[in-house]
DNA sequence: AACCAGGACGTGA
DNA sequence: TCACGTCATGGT
């Protein structure tokens, strides 16, 4: 039975351009963010650039990565990683596994598991991340070079919608949208949804309003989550947040 | 010193 | 379907 997407739908409408704007105001807020962030464009001599520009791991306005099976490994890790965990945390895993030359999917596989789990640790959750880093690992050396399906990822124990989706838009440079907590909020709290709608009707949202374009729904997803760190992390500073007044007509 | 962070899963209504 | 408990470290 067709659930209500009425409340999405209806406005969609009549506020159409609303999520063109939200886009123009966080792109100038903000500039681009160069996401997915990988570890070996950190700078690690303490100075700056390497060759690509990159800021920590950024690379903003280059949307051509991952330019390796490496690289596309390591966004997978994050990808779970990240769940319900600070990204700072989850770059201490990275490096760590990155320091014992574990970063790769036949490294994770024939890691003893308690090794994985030290490894991980910071990352949090570290008994169930590590059994799932190794079913991703075998999974990832399993797909060779073809394209995964959306419904193929969310089969993978420990791969929701979110990890789906970021896998999807940043490993594979597919155009699905990542809905996250923070998107959530950010929509709920501009009233273009209602605070439980479903992860399909927000990620239904941006993409039928959108261009089907990657860099597109890439940056607009890292906009998101960086306006929030700064106006949605406790619920009195929703009410501060910029948007609620740029995009009023 | 609670509360939270770029969620997902298992369980019982 | 859906609400709720669980998983866990480190920052604020």
């Amino acid at each position: 039975m067709k659930k209500s997407v009425q409340n999405l739908n209806s406005r969609r409408t009549f506020n159409e351009p609303v999520i063109h704007k939200i886009y123009g105001f966080l792109l100038d807020s903000y500039g681009p963010q160069g996401w997915w962030p990988l570890t070996e464009l950190h700078d690690s001599s303490g100075t700056n650039p390497t060759k690509t520009g990159s800021i920590r791991g950024y690379h903003p306005g280059d949307y051509t990565y991952p330019h390796t099976e490496s690289q596309q490994f390591e966004i997978i890790c994050g990808a779970l990683l990240t769940q319900n965990t600070s990204w700072q945390q989850v770059e201490r895993a990275l490096i760590n596994l990155k320091q014992m030359d574990s970063l790769s999917p036949e490294a994770v596989l024939s890691l003893e598991p308690e090794t994985l789990k030290e490894a991980i640790k910071p990352a949090g959750y570290y008994n169930q991340k590590a059994a799932r880093l190794k079913i991703l690992a075998e999974w990832f050396t399993d797909l060779k070079s073809r394209m995964p399906e959306r419904e193929e990822l969310l089969s993978i124990k420990g791969v929701g919608p979110e990890t789906a989706d970021s896998i999807l838009l940043y490993a594979f440079k597919q155009p699905s949208f990542v809905v996250d907590a923070y998107t959530r909020r950010i929509v709920s709290n501009l009233g273009l949804a209602d605070e439980k709608a479903k992860y399909s009707e927000i990620k239904a949202f941006f993409e039928e309003n959108l261009p089907k374009d990657l860099a597109t729904y890439q940056e607009y997803h890292a906009l998101l989550v960086e306006h929030a760190k700064r106006y949605y992390q406790k619920k009195i500073n929703y009410s501060q947040c910029p948007l609620l007044r740029s995009i009023q007509d």
